[in-house]
DNA sequence: CAAAAAAACGCAAACGGTTCCACTGGAGGT
DNA sequence: ACCTCCAGTGGAACCGTTTGCGTTTTTTTG
């Protein structure tokens, strides 16, 4: 059917082991020789199996990333594609190729993950995101695969990760509204086991703590990483007596939901409510007002995750030596903030 | 290291081969025989090594996807996400895995899928674009590897393909526009080497021509699938001393971009020019105004060539039958068109 | 120039499965 | 009671590579 190494070899007259060397350039071969093959090579069109390869080697040079649970909600966000379009260049660069998984939900993730491992399919994973309690984390983790956690565990504080400092950009963002004179500042939050949202309330609480604001309940609102969620989120607060005049959001896509509940509701931006919302997707600067967005680097986290995980896989000894990536955050300011209260 | 079939079979008392038929559930397997293997592997926690079984089955239940040259450029847009969301989810369901590849350039997007077609490391490719002259197509075409095309080829018209009906589409939006009294009715394309491109814009010029419109040349832009490019095509319309009064854009993304050159230069939308794009991203409904635009079901696209693709490489005999799989479109009005022209 | 060292290459055993073919034993037919 | 047939299983070759070790050839060296 398709061409061997030994049909390779028999042409050019030496043993299938000699090809082999060539292909991988052993030093111990003739500068003859391997001129020779690889003539031949070209010549017969051959190409290595390998599958062949790998199942002699114990080694595919490929990873997979699996996509968080409910793949179908989250994978809209421009966030994803963000990351892995970071990790497969990176990947491919280094001669890996990427492999995508997604499970309807957690249990099915686990499976996914367990027949590409266990299966020697892949020869590491990276996941997407942290949950709280994470069995595909658990199942990784007790049978030693290597693998990376595009943010961070609670259980295991020692996981090579990359991630952002959640908490910092959180409270960069709050002390941003703080310093343009807000004081009742509104947080929309995201899925409360999500390790994100749950960073990101702690640093807009201990901005707010540290500028001798108060926190209050009812200008929390938890949600899903939805636009409906912002656009809900509305309703709730502009219901309320005491009204928030400044919302830190907890994503880009929650931000175009609560642009539209305020705009419907009659309220202008940023004169009646500052915004700032966390990942600046493109579409930030694009949309009316353009969005105030913390800047966390979404290429750059896939990139690195890509890195480290081969890194680690291409190590020999296999021992995964943990590590957290930082990777830097910056402040997007755009219309959306652009305003400083009126002191009254 | 890890558990073979061997050890299975030692420990159960029975032969390879036999452990190896439970596994593909064989016929003549007895049910005590199978119950009893089926039990030890369990308990020995054996999986199959897939690398072992693609090299004697010589099939991987694997496809790959080619992302379009830039993908840096491309890949931004939320099209290939849905895209591949539809790909993934359809090819994990038939219990396949999903390899994402991307090249710098067409002559590295042909090495890509060379090795993974020749190094049979997958069993068939979906191709996210077409060009004009498309090298990877003809790779393909000419090695008889199974492959489906989302989008169509002029080159070979007879592949295995799924797409929209891009002329029937930009007829239809053009079509909605004139019926708002439009007779001044421009065209922002895309690249122009892209059939998309170009069909659209056929569709465009036909719905003109059956309405007795004249199509002038200065009221078609060329661009890329980026912001930019509509932003710069306003620059170019709004200077112009006959102006359009309506635009068919070939992007969303475009459409982004042609929003905020028309804020900037102070015009309205829908009074002043009426807009209307093509894909329906999820982001479309929520710009100010909210985009018309034409659904053509991206998420079935991805979901309809995985489906094919495996049908086509499931077959024993291997013959790709071709088909084109037309997914239907239809409009989506929205604000940024419901205007109806003043008669003057 | 012989011996030792180095260089270049071949042999064969893996890697973990699948599958064709052969073998066994019991059921059914005559 | 003998033959046939078939369900159930085992044996062994093979898929296309890699690699440790041994063998041959060439070069170096005393």
């Amino acid at each position: 059917m398709s061409v061997t190494i030994k049909d390779v070899a028999k042409r050019a007259g030496v043993s299938p082991s000699t090809v082999s060397r060539v292909l991988s350039n052993h030093p111990r071969i003739s500068r003859e020789t391997s001129r020779k093959v690889k003539e031949i090579m070209e010549e017969m069109g051959y190409h290595p199996n390998i599958m062949a390869k790998s199942l002699v080697s114990k080694t595919t040079e490929s990873i997979c990333v699996i996509l968080p649970k409910p793949a179908e909600e989250l994978f809209l966000n421009l966030f994803f594609m963000e990351l892995i379009r970071g990790i497969v260049t990176q990947a491919n660069r280094s001669g890996y190729d990427v492999l995508i998984s997604s499970g309807g939900n957690e249990k099915e993730e686990v499976e996914a993950v367990s027949r590409l491992l266990n299966g020697r399919r892949v020869d590491g994973a990276i996941l997407l995101y942290s949950r709280q309690d994470d069995q595909v984390v658990d199942f990784l983790k007790s049978n030693n695969y290597p693998f990376v956690l595009v943010g961070r565990s609670e259980k295991y504080p020692d996981l090579l990760s990359v991630d952002t400092d959640n908490v910092q950009a959180a409270y960069d963002a709050t002390k941003h509204l703080i310093s343009l004179g807000h004081k009742r500042i509104g947080f929309v939050s995201g899925p409360p086991n999500l390790i994100v949202s749950q960073d990101r309330m702690k640093g807009y609480g201990k901005a707010l703590a540290d500028a001798g604001l108060e926190m209050r309940k009812e200008w929390i609102v938890e949600g899903e990483f939805l636009q409906e969620s912002g656009y809900r989120a509305m309703s709730f607060f502009m219901n309320l007596p005491e009204r928030p005049t400044a919302l830190v959001i907890v994503d880009d896509i929650v931000s175009f939901g609560v642009l539209r509940g305020l705009h419907e509701l009659g309220y202008k931006v940023p004169e009646d409510v500052s915004i700032i919302s966390f990942n600046n997707i493109s579409l930030t600067e694009l949309s009316t007002p353009p969005l105030s967005s913390v800047d966390i680097g979404i290429y750059n986290l896939g990139y690195t995750a890509s890195q480290a995980l081969i890194q680690t896989v291409r190590n020999d000894d296999k021992t995964v030596l943990p590590h957290r990536y930082i990777i830097p955050h910056r402040l997007m300011i755009r219309e959306s903030s652009m305003y400083s209260l009126p002191k009254s």
